[in-house]
DNA sequence: CACCCCATTGATATCGTTGTCAAAATACAT
DNA sequence: ATGTATTTTGACAACGATATCAATGGGGTG
């Protein structure tokens, strides 16, 4: 059998109820008591039970990632941030994939966290711009940090990365490069992300006074096909850009090989840049020129905010915006 | 106040503890008071309070993925096969990534998993191999299911794939397309997949009546870059091979771009495969030769098993092998 | 008709914590 | 010394399910 509150209880000469508060850093226990009782705690390695710390204060110590059908080393990045976050305070990390476009998504998960008593959820793109979902959370008092939004007024935390600064940052490069007629692959509409790279994109170009050609921009959805689809497009038009800039790597992966198919060589026929900096930017040959975002250190704070809120904790840990880092590679050349 | 088995229990004119027999499927209930409860269930919207079940019962209809830094696809692929699974029988999720060196792995999971009360554990490579580990989860009663362990006589419940037939098969159509001088990229040593794979190569390799050559022969351990070192390290000697097989596509895309810096064209001056399909097998110029392996799918099944098992349904849900696939892309060339 | 058997049902204890509230001990003010 | 405020402590209820075990009742048997 466990050891339980009973057995230290007995051990240390105290009531229950007095373990309980000291096990929970509760004030106006005797500093000789506490220490009493610590020591049964460690002498007897006493754990708690969590399901009854949960039916009877109806908090889990667990957090849920929720997530939409991500990339998945983006997947695997945010849950490595939350995850270390997560050990630190000795809270269990659940996952919860969920489909965005689902009617009754709201009620799942409401009843999912009303059902394990989970303490806070994390958001990830698409679903940190829902507005409707976040507001469902509010008014059900679920706890939450979300992860990208495209705004940054809602009451929810959130951290965020400067997309908006490193598209136009990326962009005046490639014009620094000295490319006048540049592509542009758009992102997975649903996904904050992608107007705001856009937007960085399109402004960098009319500040230094180039004019956007309409063929030369594409829709995409984030994917590898999408982007070697629009690759296609742009390629088989009459004139084509000397460069290309896609939202993320994967698609810029795609044009590359759509690129390739047509016999076109990178960088000396056409530069090309992502973003993001997954793992295939430095694996493809020639490697891209990315934009590297702290992604598991933004998931790390996400975790340790939404942490520190529900324990009461607000002091300096906030809301963020972190920065991303340009990163120049060989897909890149100067005209 | 949320609906409580007691709500239901009145409103069906029962004892709670007949409640409590419906919504757990157990037998000797009458099939009308049966009846009349599920339908107070469903008029009241009573969900069980999942707290004081675990306090109870000692379960919490939680099963756990321990994963060890692996490959983000792999992760994300195992991740959504277990999560599908899951699903389908209101399991929930937890996510634990550990150690495999850590000296106090052992502890550290069996006091999460008796602390959690979960219900059963799902383990990646490298800890499906670690003897000692799946012995103390034994001793400990712990159900688990492994993913990929290199041995079968485990009392485990498993999950494997045909590595060495899926190897042997892929060299022989090396060879098939004309390619004698193959060199041969070794994966992780502590995984269990890595000897398969190798040793399948070796069989096909003597089996056709080649030699091997142990300067083509290189250590890498699954990443990107120990594939780019070995490549540089085969490409730098006198003799190159023809072909090489990495063990899988990360090493491949490494040797890839150590080949491209070589000045060498792929597939015209080297031929190469790769192993596992993963995205980047599809989305390199040229795309990879390799052997696709059903990982949600496998996944899915362990967690399926897993589940079964411990809901007491033996049957035909049993522990399986499943069979891969030889995709033939142009990474590899006819001499 | 008396008896027993087995399916069905319910009263109540129980799991291991935290919450409530009052009692006891101590500190402080007069 | 007395009364009051404050800190410290504990007895016991409560959380919401499942487990135990006994009571009930209908059917079959002799």
């Amino acid at each position: 059998m466990a050891v339980t509150i009973k057995d230290v209880s007995k051990d240390a000469k105290v009531s229950i109820k007095t373990v309980s508060r000291v096990i929970n850093n509760e004030a106006n226990v005797a500093e000789e008591t506490k220490k009493r009782v610590q020591l049964s705690v460690n002498k007897l390695g006493f754990r708690p039970n969590k399901s009854a710390q949960s039916l009877r204060s109806k908090r889990s110590f667990i957090i849920a990632l929720l997530y939409d059908n991500p990339n998945k080393s983006y997947l695997a990045d945010i849950q490595s941030g939350i995850f270390k976050a997560c050990k630190l305070t000795g809270y269990n990390l659940v996952v919860q994939e969920c489909d965005y476009k689902s009617p009754d998504l709201n009620n799942t998960i409401i009843e999912f966290v009303e059902d394990l008593k989970i303490d806070g959820l994390i958001l990830t793109p698409p679903l940190s711009d829902m507005d409707d979902f976040l507001k469902d959370l509010e008014k059900n008092q679920i706890e939450h940090a979300v992860i990208a939004p495209s705004t940054k007024k809602t009451e929810s935390l959130y951290v965020s990365s400067n997309d908006y600064e490193a598209a136009y940052k990326l962009t005046s490069e490639i014009i620094k490069h000295g490319h006048k007629d540049i592509g542009f692959i758009k992102g997975h509409p649903k996904h904050s992300a992608s107007n705001l790279r856009f937007n960085g994109f399109i402004d960098a170009i009319q500040s230094h006074g180039f004019k956007i050609n309409d063929t030369w921009i594409k829709q995409g959805n984030f994917s590898f096909k999408s982007g070697f689809d629009a690759g296609v497009e742009i390629f088989h038009s009459d004139r084509i850009p000397t460069a290309i800039f896609a939202s993320n790597d994967s698609m810029a992966a795609g044009i590359m090989k759509s690129a390739h198919m047509k016999g076109l060589k990178i960088p000396d026929d056409i530069s090309l840049a992502g973003f993001d900096d997954s793992p295939i930017a430095d694996e493809i040959w020639p490697a891209l020129t990315t934009v590297k975002q702290p992604v598991e250190k933004m998931a790390n704070h996400a975790a340790k905010i939404l942490m520190a809120k529900f324990n009461g904790i607000e002091e300096e840990n906030q809301s963020k915006e972190f920065r991303s880092e340009l990163i120049v590679r060989e897909s890149l050349r100067t005209l």
